[in-house]
DNA sequence: CGGACATTTGACCAACTGGTCAAACTCACG
DNA sequence: CGTGAGTTTGACCAGTTGGTCAAATGTCCG
């Protein structure tokens, strides 16, 4: 396979049909619980034939990781400085849950990764998230300093936004478990839009 | 190994070594992560003895899980109906968060089992903890209906709570990396008390 | 002490798993 | 068509893993 080549036709669809089996099988079992056969047969390839793509398991796994960690953090980067505070919060809350709605697998694939502690994103948490973290600090204090919210601590706000709605994809099982009939998904928006605006109405 | 006698003082020994073994290993690596092999060198086993005293992987885990869904379950179970309601509720999410920061392997061990399906729970969720869900979103719809606490949707309040205090176990790297210096347990106390106060705080 | 029972061990096995390789096959293109 | 590069495959391999078994060793108690 010529990787210095502009990728084939046959290239293009195996790739995106392996990175999308690969999101499928690790999103529900984690790298170890994951085998290649899985992913192959799932890509509906042979098991040679996706290590002709990919020189190994942990390949694909960490160019999922890359290709998708942009996505996840993009609702983050979005946040505007220069907007209304308590707009861009609780629209950030929002367009966080609809990733988890819409997004589950993405959602548990780095849920099992962190709770089995992260060894193969522990570099990618300490830098660029450190830094993106660092960066949505100054602008909740910024906020808070400036009376737009009630001050509380900056860091686990975020933390509980992350919380709160990856929650509904991460243990979909027991949410699903012990909602249905209702669909969990129904309520979320309000109660959380609602939590949110409570705590962070300023109290004059 | 005469499991219809009652066992003996080399038997109580090792199964108590084996399950907290099993419990580091269970979770850290999830089900099919954990070995046999390590299991029996954590608890001081070779890995033959350690099937002497369980048949199976599987067995080790099922025993681990029942036996400790008790503990972990009990918090939620002394919430007391006649209590006062506001403090109820703020007692229960401090006991959820105290028993993160001192067995943050027990969460887990549920949080890896669950991300994945629950395969081996899902039994005990639709049953045991259904009735304990469904009890306790009458306990708080009695206190919304009396005006004692603002009326949310109960059961989105009690996965909120499970949510932000498991967090704090289940994504202990996460949370660690991007909090360093400061102790993520130092704040979080404070943050989730202000948090449900402010939330649940009857606006008249 | 001695025997019955409990515990431990090393050798072993079959299934699974990640990965390799040479040979066969397919495709684009002149 | 033909040819060279790109693609696919079956056979294979070594390491790991859950689990078995008979034999050896240890412990308890009369």
């Amino acid at each position: 396979m010529a990787t210095d080549r502009s990728p084939t036709r046959i290239q293009k669809r195996n790739r995106a049909n392996i990175l999308e089996a690969a999101l499928d099988v690790f999103s529900q079992n984690g790298f170890r619980g994951a085998t290649v056969d899985q992913i192959a047969s799932a890509a509906g390839l042979s098991k040679p034939n996706l290590l002709y793509y990919y020189p190994s398991k942990e390949a694909i796994f960490t160019e999922l990781l890359s290709k998708l960690l942009a996505t996840w953090l993009a609702p983050l980067r979005d946040i505007d400085p220069k907007g209304d505070p308590m707009e861009e919060i609780l629209g950030y809350v929002q367009r966080k849950l609809q990733m988890s709605q819409d997004m589950p697998r993405e959602s548990r694939l780095f849920a099992n990764e962190i709770v089995q502690g992260a060894p193969r994103m522990i570099d990618t948490l300490s830098t660029e998230l450190r830094e993106l973290v660092d960066a949505t600090e100054v602008i909740f204090q910024g906020w808070m300093a400036a009376g737009k919210i009630a001050s509380v601590h900056p860091r686990h706000l975020l933390f509980s936004i992350w919380s709160l709605t990856q929650h509904y994809a991460d243990f979909e099982v027991q949410v699903q478990t012990l909602m249905t009939p209702e669909d969990p998904f129904a309520a979320a928006p309000e109660f959380l839009d609602t939590l949110y605006r409570r705590m962070l109405t300023p109290t004059t």
